[in-house]
RNA sequence: GGGCCUGUAGCUCAGUUGGUUAGAGCAGAGCGCUCAUAACGCUUUGGUCGCAGGUUCGAGUCCUGCCGGGCCUACCA
């Protein structure tokens, strides 16, 4: 049986995420998980809130909670948003679990073993009043080059111009405004990614499948400047993993916390432990999908993420791996996307622009978002959600061809049969042309699955649909009723077959409408691995219920209410 | 500044290793149907493929330059 791994980018824990960062990895990697299943696959599918670092602390700080706290309740808030949009991870986990604590002092302790870790004395600023250090860009003053007030420590937005917070004239605390800084030595633990830079080259290179989104950043970052630079993997925080050696103490890095991208990565492994210690399962159960030599060698990885995680996957997570050197699974295959822009600009949380997952879910149900969201996905450039191309999308795609069909169809049945599957006479020409025709665009449709070609199958689901209409408009069964009932009744039949055919392949994209056809027309859900026999599976005398409109259009009143709703107008 | 991606019909995008009349969906126009969520089907109008050179028997596809858009540039994650 193909067995078939599954991460999508884990959120960051600071608030609730936008529809950019939904369809940026989480999404696509649903899509791709339910196709896997269907298949056949043995699927491991998970996700995570990464929840170290500093905005988690000040997010936490200013919703005036302690740390813990508030990241336990945002995770539940995610948790139920997942839920919500029925992202089907078999495990959601948390970074800061145990698991994840003891797989991360795990690794750092293998590295050190191995020599691919050094400890560097370093200046950096530190922060009276906020009682806590300043990563460089939250430390704001002016612009030694060009003037602008608002410089920040790592780079001036204003001129561009690349800085340290040293640079900067009267430096100031982006957390408080204090000016009480001081520069204070500190240690810190450095992953020599260095010295592994030829391995991951070479094994970037093998890569030539891989989007070129997600090689070109790696390659970049390899061979650009001096190459690929060595990366600090502790802070001074108290939230995070505390730095340890394994299972003992690391001498002069009390009180230090591994750097959370550093424990993010490796949260997949531990996740997946997390999952088996819930469902009472061994550590086997999830050692034979990370470790190749406990049943992992025979699993396909695939990652899922934006544009901004690609070097953390493709060079400092491989290091890791590599570098502890003990027979834990890399990843086959990582699909990247670019951004989702909202009309016109960015998604933005501090200015209110774009839609959050739980607005999006108080304003329609997931099915629509989804099918939007997927069918634009931005897979070879940047795209944009406007609520003109969203309601077009969602009332033709999903009320008019696939919607409609299935109204279409079961009332008209309804209305010279009743609610039960007519017999009439067999299959002919007409229906296998249309059988060869779906055999054709299922095949495409299977095809741009496999490869998470995620809009060329949102194309071919769509067309799969539309086949249902044209059959439909060809056969004209309100026609021929009229003289021979039974010739309809033969159409009627092989057409309400095919809605659960739809139900079956659409359920990656659409999942609630999938239970929608299925519980209508009284049937289990079954992937169809061969199209003639599947379209006889509902039989003459096979009960079904005609359903509930499935998808209401958007009004045009409702699209203007959105677009003025979430312009972000402060 | 450097690097990467991108520019194809009004809009959103496909265009395989360069090969005959450049495709799809939406929008527009016309016709048809009346089972259906004023839905559906058929036909059809739109493109000197950003611009200028070059390579080639042949370029949307390769090369060079220019113009426009986007992203990344290592302490946000």
């Amino acid at each position: 049986m193909n067995r078939t791994l599954i991460t999508s980018a884990l959120p960051y824990i600071n608030g609730v995420k936008h529809l950019g960062n939904l369809i940026g990895s989480q999404l696509p990697s649903d899509v791709y998980a339910r196709f896997c299943r269907a298949k056949g696959h043995e699927v491991m599918f998970i996700c995570a809130t990464d929840e170290h670092g500093t905005p988690a602390e000040l997010a936490a700080a200013k919703a005036g909670k302690n740390v813990a706290d508030y990241c336990m309740e945002m995770h539940d808030v995610q948790f139920e948003l997942a839920r919500g949009f029925r992202l089907s991870f078999d495990h959601f986990g948390r970074s800061s679990s145990e698991q994840n604590h003891l797989l991360t002092q795990y690794f750092a302790g293998k590295l050190a073993e191995n020599g691919l870790i050094e400890e560097i004395s370093e200046k950096q600023v530190y922060s009276n009043t906020d009682k806590r250090y300043l990563p460089d860009r939250y430390i704001e003053g002016e612009c030694p080059n060009c003037g602008s007030p608002d410089a920040r420590g790592d780079q001036c937005e204003n001129c561009t111009k690349q800085l340290e917070p040293t640079d900067l004239i009267n430096p100031r605390s982006a957390i408080s405004g204090s000016t009480d800084l001081e520069v204070r030595e500190t240690k810190h633990l450095y992953l020599k990614q260095s010295k592994m830079r030829e391995k991951l080259d070479n094994w970037i290179k093998q890569k030539s499948d891989w989007p070129i989104l997600t090689t070109s950043i790696a390659k970049k970052w390899l061979h650009d400047g001096d190459g690929l630079q060595d990366r600090g993997i502790t802070r001074d925080l108290d939230w995070g993993v505390p730095v340890k050696k394994g299972a003992v103490d690391w001498g002069g890095m009390e009180g230090k916390v591994f750097y959370v991208w550093f424990d993010a990565p490796i949260e997949y492994i531990a996740a997946t432990a997390e999952w088996a210690a819930k469902n009472n399962k061994p550590k086997e159960e999830w050692e034979r999908w990370w470790r190749t030599d406990k049943g992992a060698e025979n699993v396909n990885y695939v990652q899922f993420m934006g544009k901004d995680n690609v070097p953390f996957h493709t060079l400092s997570f491989p290091a890791t791996i590599m570098g502890a050197d003990d027979n834990w699974k890399l990843v086959d295959f990582i699909k990247s996307f670019n951004y989702l822009n909202y009309d016109g600009g960015q998604f933005s949380t501090s200015k209110g622009r774009g839609v959050f997952m739980n607005q999006a879910l108080d304003i329609l149900p997931s099915d629509y978002w989804r099918w939007w969201l997927l069918s634009n996905v931005p897979e070879s450039s940047d795209s944009e959600f406007t609520w003109d191309s969203f309601q077009q999308g969602v009332n033709k795609d999903l009320a008019d061809v696939l919607g409609n069909f299935v109204s279409r169809i079961t009332k008209f049945c309804r209305s010279k049969f009743g609610e039960i599957i007519p017999e009439g006479n067999e299959y002919g020409p007409r229906e296998f042309t249309v059988i060869n025709q779906l055999e054709e665009r299922i095949a495409s449709y299977e095809n741009n699955m496999a490869k998470m070609e995620v809009r060329k199958s949102a194309a071919d689901l769509r067309a799969i649909w539309s086949i249902g209409n044209e059959y439909l408009q060809d056969a004209a069964p309100w026609t021929l009723f009229k003289e021979d009932p039974q010739s309809s009744a033969t159409i009627v039949r092989f057409a309400l077959n095919l809605i659960p055919l739809y139900a079956a392949l659409s359920e990656p994209f659409i999942p609630d409408a999938t239970d929608t056809m299925v519980t209508a027309m009284n049937v289990d859900k079954l992937w169809p691995e061969n199209i003639s026999n599947s379209l006889t599976l509902l039989k003459a005398g096979h009960k079904f219920s005609v359903p509930e409109v499935m998808f209401a259009k958007i009004t045009d009143e409702a699209r203007e209410e959105m677009n003025e709703k979430f312009s972000g107008k402060k």
